[in-house]
DNA sequence: AAGTGGTCTAGACCACGTA
DNA sequence: ACGTGGTCTAGACCACTTG
């Protein structure tokens, strides 16, 4: 029996048969059993070997297109969601013009360290105290203007080698780079907005007046096991943008 | 035949049932025909009455589900969806304290004022220049601590007799009132959010210095049918608190 | 032509809340 | 006991993509 077909529960007060398959289908995805961009096995096929009908497959398959984990294509499959430079732009990137334009900025390395996590890092990191991290410092600028100082910080462990053998610049849309070279996907991530001063370094590097007010991001990015394996400080100069929430 | 209730279109370029289904539900409730709190018809008599299984009903009103727009209770029925104040702290506020605690805020209104429309306010509220607005100011306190600055700007048209007849106070769930007493229900909401410095006002009233940075939130909160109803710019010492938004 | 997802049916039975 | 939403089946046919 493949792995991952373990019989469905049937029992009383076992869990509906779409969630089983929901949870089935998540695992042999976090497991890397299908990569991203992999078909995954068609609705009818699955229906059969698990012994249900498509309705109930189907069920499952939504619950999980609708949270990006899987992207149906009619007439091809259905795939695992892949981070692509779209996805990059209109999931995960939040800042626009004041024309509400989006644009993934360019992006200039500034260095890459390697260092103890601090206690920010190491708490929203999940990490213990002292544990090795990945520090990447970048300036992003959108039509020329330097707008945005990132520090992004990555658990060794996770990450090795990034930044080594005379690495000193990175692709611009770095999740699908961690999903390529690292097999790491990310799913989630949890941001924390403040308001506060362009220190005397972020003022040089984005030609600023010091103390001009910036919009500090603190992203935290997830994998589907819900393990963080980013830590992302983003200080960015409003003046020209903003960063944009819809609500629904 | 009831409103709503002309017969599906089922030609060879017609939109597929359930989404016929979908608008004609999202109509009645737009129209005020069904009210937020009230119960809809059950999914058979709905299934019945439009000559369609109840899957495709079903499928409809999951849609609508998932949106917000209708609210199931299994046993009960499915319920338009209403303001109450778990919606406003779970879905449209996203400030928090540093500990990831959230609280709705304690208001103290400083005023309201009937004005023209300034430049801004007509161009977010799709109004002409000049238009009759009502401005309400009010200070939002967390823990007893002042923590925001509100500018609330509202059409006179759609509000009328907010803020007379000495009325000097208002609910700390606006979405709520305004659906309750002016039967407006805010539906989505879009948000800018920007760095800025604390003018001399903002820092009184935030017992703050002069030029603190201060995270602005500029926010349009539309209807079902997408009109923009009210613009609020939020202005917040974020000393101690964060704005929190999670992205799947 | 064959295989995929997308829509739809007409039933069945279960879980839940109210009366 | 009854009516509601929640799960599930076993089929059918359509729309789309590729060989």
């Amino acid at each position: 029996m493949k792995p991952g077909l373990e019989a469905l529960s049937t029992g009383k007060d076992a869990m509906p048969l779409y969630v089983q398959i929901r949870r089935m289908l998540v695992a042999r995805i976090s497991s890397g059993d299908w990569p991203p961009g992999m078909a995954i096995q068609s609705e009818i096929s699955l229906a059969r070997e698990l012994g249900v009908s498509q309705g109930t497959v189907r069920k499952a398959v939504t619950d999980l297109v609708e949270t990006n984990i899987l992207r149906r294509k009619q007439g091809l499959g259905t795939f695992v969601a892949t981070h692509d430079s779209d996805r990059a732009l209109f999931h995960f990137f939040h800042i626009a013009d004041d024309d509400g334009h989006k644009a993934l900025p360019e992006s200039r390395v500034l260095g890459f360290r390697r260092n103890k996590a601090s206690r920010l890092e190491a708490a929203r990191l999940q990490l213990k105290a002292g544990t090795a991290v990945i520090r990447i410092e970048r300036v992003r600028s959108i039509a020329g203007a330097p707008t945005v100082v990132e520090t992004i910080t990555l658990p060794e462990k996770l990450f090795a080698g990034l930044g080594k053998n005379g690495e000193t610049e990175l692709p611009n849309t770095l999740y699908e780079y961690y999903e390529q070279r690292f097999g790491i996907t990310i799913h989630t991530s949890q941001e924390r907005l403040k308001a506060i001063s362009a220190t005397a370094r972020d003022a040089a590097l984005l030609k600023l007046e010091a103390a001009t007010p910036l919009l500090e991001i603190e992203r935290v990015a997830l994998t589907l096991d819900h393990i963080p394996v980013e830590l992302r400080v983003s200080r960015c100069n409003t003046r020209n943008h903003h960063y944009q929430n819809t609500i629904f």
